[in-house]
DNA sequence: CCAAAAGTGTTTCCTATACACCCATGT
DNA sequence: ACATGGGTGTATAGGAAACACTTTTGG
């Protein structure tokens, strides 16, 4: 007990509820824990801030050591402060919401997360804590900033079709949308191209252009080619998110989706 | 230092940002310290949170002690974590914007503060700690919360004008709106109720009511009989914001006024 | 050939925007 | 009378919503 303060401290944690999406659901990243309290419930990943780094730091760094999950979109969306959160002692969790996609990690338990893997987010066990609160302050957190911004797209593989980003949509706002007054309004933003391997290749096929320009089958981007899940239904186009244009834009502040 | 932990614990504060309107400018309420670091500098109320509080009870409880304000719209919008903010220790701040009708209260300097009062939002003293940049991120949140909700109103008086609303709306924004197109829009939301106390007395004047149905001066509310500022110019007409049919409707996740 | 999923275009309606004149008030 | 600010309506254009059929693919 070396730490001594005039007053009384609450200790601080961070938390992150990391959504990861797989083309068909959305999921939410949790860990079992390996030590009391709560030892062998699920729980958000997360821990004690340290000293001499932010919030957010510490919320890399955890996710890191617990997930083996790093480099990612990290944004916070609340402080949870309710007195008797944690039994041992007062402690202030201040929460991030991180939007992956969920194929680009290989999720590996650390430190003292005895497990780690993604769930479903409709379909999670009992959690530690108020860590069942915390996700739904979550769910709303991105439900609103979705609505402002298309964060949709850090779910996303770098090339997606639109079937794909409509059902991300769906699943976050809660909501559907008519298939073609969303593909509509999706494309006349502006920031989606078109990046149709399907016809390149039979481009290249059919006008016999010399092997140098095919595409290696290593290189093809994940999700360029999405397999159709129950063997049936019409290949969907592809297409990739402009970020930079977006980002050089003064729509910014602009709804891009929001019926 | 009787407070003992086996790890280090970082300090945790409050502070407030409240957001005052009189009908004509946006105000901030700031407060003198009365103690060192900073003395003598112009700061945002707040302090400590105590061991058994949560963090909105300790930003009520610290505004109250600090400038006689309290019973408000409070709303958590973002943590600050960077090392090295507080030149005492590492304190983590939770911060919270208000929304009032500034002439609601009476603002009294109280426990550390040498003085409180209201300053206009961008005629800000210099600030103590990272005030000014959590002041900046206020002023963020409530421009990107006004596009999703009606919390306008809450810095309005009960029956305000359609230029006092929309000079507020330019205010929180930073743009400006066509007046005749603002008045439509906010009209057909259909959560506005004219209550035009002119009207009324008129009317009962001409009708020659029997005199317990005139309105006693005393009692007609604040802000319904604005005065015009330069000494010209017509009366505007007040109204009123239906707040519980805007609660009991489920056009909650709707706009309200998002142009 | 059948089932499942995706592609595509048109019409209607509503909302956003742009815009100008008259009216009430106080000096 | 005049300056200031507030009230009001209309016309146009763009975006949202509703809506059905055809094409591709795998089994």
């Amino acid at each position: 007990m070396n730490y001594c303060y005039e007053y009384p401290h609450p200790a601080v944690t961070t938390d992150s509820v990391v959504f990861g999406f797989d083309g068909k659901d959305l999921h939410i990243l949790l860990i079992e824990r390996g030590a009391d309290p709560f030892k062998g419930s699920w729980a958000l990943p997360g821990g004690f801030i340290k000293m001499d780094e932010t919030a957010e730091e510490g919320a890399r760094r955890e996710l890191f050591e617990e997930t083996n999950v790093r480099d990612i979109f990290l944004e916070q969306f609340h402080t949870f402060s309710k007195v008797g959160r944690d039994p041992r002692e007062r402690v202030i969790t201040i929460a991030f919401y991180a939007l992956v996609r969920k194929g680009d990690f290989e999720v590996i338990a650390g430190d003292d997360a005895a497990r780690a893997r993604w769930f479903i987010v409709d379909e999670l066990p009992p959690l530690a804590f108020d860590h069942d609160e915390i996700i739904e302050t979550a769910k709303d957190a991105i439900r609103r900033r979705l609505k402002l911004d298309p964060i949709a797209f850090r779910l996303l593989d770098e090339s997606f079709s639109l079937p794909e980003l409509q059902r991300l949509y769906e699943l976050i706002s809660g909501r559907t949308y008519d298939r073609r007054n969303f593909q509509k309004k999706m494309l006349s933003s502006g920031y989606l191209e078109r990046v149709d391997f399907n016809e390149e290749i039979k481009f290249c096929h059919l006008s016999s252009l010399d092997a140098k320009y095919l595409v290696e089958p290593g290189e093809l981007p994940k999700g360029a080619l999405p397999k159709n899940e129950k063997g049936s239904g019409r290949k969907p186009h592809t297409f990739s998110f402009l970020s930079k244009k977006f980002e050089n834009s003064d729509d910014k502040d602009k709804d891009l989706f929001n019926p």
